[in-house]
DNA sequence: TTCCAGGGGTAGA
DNA sequence: TCTACCCATGGA
């Protein structure tokens, strides 16, 4: 129980074994930047990652820790199968990278990355949460990203009993006119490309959560991902690489400023040169290019 | 005021 | 397949 104010919050506990290992929480939160996007919170002195999410309708409050390799969930819902299955997913829990930590095994400068089995990647409560996120980070800069995801989440979310929203769901955009949406939020002209996603999900056309199906090839997937509007190849990259699946580059002017400084004496190259530079990489190019920038 | 950011779409060559 | 240009938004 959690005492705010008058009114009391109740917190339903559980706990998840953590089988691949070693495993660090902090490591996987901050594999990147989805940590400082709501309703994500993290409090990297306690070690307390917060978020939101729906269960069974219920706008819910959930937060893990992790400890000796046990992952303790607390949340404003009772906690399900479905919780538990996507607090796996969120914090990948159950991901294998062996064959990743094999390769950087035999690269010497990359030995650290499979020492501390690294290659993780935050995940957001759901796979369309996600596909927004990426879509916020298209052609501006992260301030810019927050900006919008914040708009979204507060706008059009639903609160929680602690105080969070949750992320609005493809039905909740899908039912809301573009040009609310486009004037509660800073998307701008990417807010069509919300609007059109969101309708193609709430119609069916587009089964987003397949995506996370192993049973799709990655160009199937990435095919998928490009047909959709405002969705090009850095976005298809960063989507596959939520999904586990790490054979593209996201090729943006990160990517271009980090290899120009690093491979080509400040000069940047043309992105078909760049991409080179991880091609031994073969289908872990996504994680050789993101520990290569880190190190 | 101008530039440009964790790009994408399109037309034309 | 590649290149040039345009798109809207807001922070620096």
């Amino acid at each position: 129980m959690v005492s705010i104010g008058r009114t009391t919050i109740k917190y339903y506990r559980d706990k998840i074994k953590i089988h691949q290992t070693p495993y660090s929480l902090a490591n996987v939160v901050e594999s990147h930047g989805w940590y400082s996007l709501k309703p994500f919170n993290w409090d990297s002195g306690d070690g307390i990652l917060r978020s939101a999410l729906c269960v069974d309708g219920k706008p819910t409050d959930i937060l893990f820790s992790e400890n000796n390799y046990v992952i303790d969930i607390a949340s404003t819902s009772p906690i399900t199968d479905t919780v538990r299955h996507t607090a796996t997913r969120m914090l990948c829990l159950n991901d294998d990278l062996s064959d990743f930590h094999h390769y950087c095994n035999s690269h010497q400068e990359f030995k650290w990355i499979a020492d501390q089995k690294l290659g993780r990647m935050l995940r957001s409560t759901n796979l369309w949460e996600d596909t927004v996120k990426v879509l916020c980070t298209t052609n501006i800069n992260w301030s810019g990203t927050q900006s919008m995801i914040s708009s979204l989440v507060t706008e059009f979310g639903e609160a929680t009993p602690d105080g969070n929203h949750t992320f609005p769901s493809a039905k909740v955009i899908a039912n809301t006119e573009q040009s609310v949406i486009k004037s509660k939020t800073s998307l701008g002209y990417r807010s069509e490309a919300l609007c059109d996603l969101a309708r193609s999900i709430n119609k069916g056309h587009v089964d987003i959560d397949s995506w996370d199906d192993s049973n799709y090839s990655t160009e199937e997937i990435r095919s998928q991902i490009l047909a959709l509007k405002g969705f090009g190849p850095y976005a298809a990259a960063s989507i596959l690489a939520i999904t586990n699946r790490f054979d593209y580059l996201p090729v943006d002017s990160v990517f271009i400023n980090h290899v120009a400084n690093k491979y080509f004496k400040g000069n940047k190259p043309k992105h078909r040169i760049a991409e080179k530079v991880y091609a031994k990489w073969d289908r872990w190019k996504y994680l050789a290019y993101w520990f290569d920038k880190k190190r």
